[in-house]
DNA sequence: TAGATTGTTAATCGATTAACAATC
DNA sequence: TAGATTGTTAATCGATTAACAATC
């Protein structure tokens, strides 16, 4: 299973076919077939089977794919079965919503760490979480054993907390600031930026 | 300019483009390289060159391209020279911070219609917007002349909300409930899911 | 067994990159 | 003019799809 040879695109597809399986599993179903999968996802079946066979075979020809024990290999392939330390920079509107929404407890992503800059709102307690001074950074993530990161404080900000966070030996961090950050080789940048999404979607419509 | 043949990841790399010229029209550059470019977005000259060129010729061989011309260029083949309306559904937690958020509106993106089926959210106004009922949906959206659409309703509901979208002319969606939407060819869809960019993420980390 | 679906290979398709003539 | 950088072509690289033998 060596992670080098293993392309972003299909790595970025198991959490989405993860995310599928959870809802079959909720719904009862115990076998899937990859045209099912294929077909709910919108994607076509060999994509799937292709991508699944990166990292082995757990299918059973003839009938399809156990939900239970795909979703099981999936989640060990993504390193899924421990929860996920996450902090948090910047607790203004965005940041408190995302300390608010339950789903990241719910599929394993703690934030244990928020941090901001407004005296306002440091030592406030949100969603069972204190807010910390931005200044200490560096202690908290260390002394909390974080590994991921969530950055929604202003573009301005963004690169200098980014070029921070990777110092202290975070290696993934998920960007809402509307900036492309550069990070050095090794650290996991991934950009939500809504509104380069809705210009892309524009160019569509006339 | 047949948009047929316009590769897709081309097309979303454009509005990147234009963020970092804006950066560079702020900070009073006149001229720019595609190699500056490149570097400053960690990605290869020849590809910018190539984007560009599936539109025409915006450079001049020798010196580069003017910051001013090629935004313009870039915002007229986007689609952003005029404002876009824009229907927000599901006032929660994430659905209040969009509203709250300024830089939709910087951009040209007026949140022009608020939709919730909260009884104590109904009538309040929120950054300006009065909170509508989502029974409402579609005479709200005819009424108002919305063509884009942002879906922050729980996951349970986001199927629905999207049909009835479409059903009503919506052909784009911005999605960030934690399910993979269908909708019909010529309708496009983005989802933002936090979660499974983390999990894509961990993938990456032992 | 017969039918169905996987896992995998080979073919196709599409995107990225390198290179360079054109030209400012 | 000399130097620099574009626009574009051709080559490379990589991802998707189709097809089918293997097999449950």
């Amino acid at each position: 299973m060596d992670k080098e040879i293993i392309p972003e695109v299909v790595v970025a597809r198991l959490p989405v076919y993860a995310q599928k399986l959870n809802q079959f599993l909720q719904e009862g179903r115990a076998i899937v077939s990859s045209n099912e999968l294929a077909e709910q996802l919108g994607i076509t079946a060999s994509q799937i089977r292709k991508d699944l066979s990166y990292f082995g075979g757990f299918g059973k020809q003839g009938s399809g794919y156990d939900v239970i024990t795909l979703l099981e290999n999936l989640r060990e392939i993504l390193n899924l079965t421990h929860p996920w330390k996450v902090v948090l920079v910047g607790v203004g509107h965005l940041g408190s919503a995302l300390l608010s929404y339950q789903g990241f407890a719910r599929k394993g992503f703690e934030i244990a760490l928020a941090l901001d800059n407004n005296p306002e709102l440091i030592g406030k307690v949100i969603s069972g979480v204190e807010v910390r001074p931005v200044e200490q950074l560096e202690e908290w993530v260390k002394a909390e054993g974080v590994r991921l990161a969530i950055i929604t404080v202003p573009a301005s900000e963004a690169q200098s907390v980014a070029d921070r966070l990777t110092e202290v030996g975070i290696r993934a961090i998920l960007n809402y600031a509307p900036v492309t950050l550069k990070c050095p080789d090794g650290v996991h940048v991934s950009d939500i930026d809504p509104v380069l999404i809705l210009q892309k979607m524009t160019f569509y419509l006339e």
